[in-house]
DNA sequence: GCCAACGTTGGC
DNA sequence: GCCAACGTTGGC
């Protein structure tokens, strides 16, 4: 199963509310960079494990984990012309940006940030978060995955 | 609030 | 297709 990082702006929307969501889900909209795109519409399966990051805020850090729970689909609010995510550009007949669902499955035991992160460059040293900083969905490597979880302590670390 | 990184746009 | 200008992200 791949692992994923995706980022969100706690002041917007924070592991919190995720969790609060009726089913512990949310639909991700408002991805706009053709990279995040094509790792959300080609690389994301049903199931796969996504490391939720807290970035624009006190203390950057990797705050939980939640799972894909869909497969892609077009983002609505694209078309939306409230949304500050339309896009007047994309084709309703050939959508240019998609979603999928996240659904929240825990916590970890305490945040890991980034500045910590950044000291385990070794490990890391390739983490997209460490290397173009301004990429809001990018792929983990199960080494990876199994440090950051590692660093927090968390029960499945390795498993 | 500043500013570096970097993705996007548009003239040529 | 190049590249300068511009806008956005996001750490600090």
């Amino acid at each position: 199963m791949a692992c994923w990082l995706l980022k969100t702006e706690p002041n917007t929307f924070s592991i919190d509310d995720l969790a609060s969501r009726p089913g512990h889900t949310e639909p991700w909209d408002g991805v706009r960079n053709y990279q995040a795109r094509n790792f959300l519409r080609d690389g994301m399966r049903v199931g796969d494990e996504v490391l939720l990051y807290h970035s624009s805020c006190a203390v950057p850090a990797v705050v939980g984990l939640a799972r894909v729970a869909s497969v892609p689909r077009p983002d609505p609010t694209q078309f939306d012309p409230e949304s500050p995510y339309c896009d007047p550009g994309s084709d309703p007949d050939h959508p240019r940006w998609v979603l999928v669902d996240i659904r929240y499955v825990r916590h970890l035991p305490r945040p890991v940030p980034l500045a910590e992160l950044k000291q385990h460059a070794n490990a890391l040293g390739d983490l997209a978060l460490l290397r173009r900083s301004r990429l809001s969905v990018m792929p983990v490597s199960d080494a990876q995955r199994d440090f950051i979880l590692a660093l927090a302590g968390d029960r499945s670390a390795g498993a």
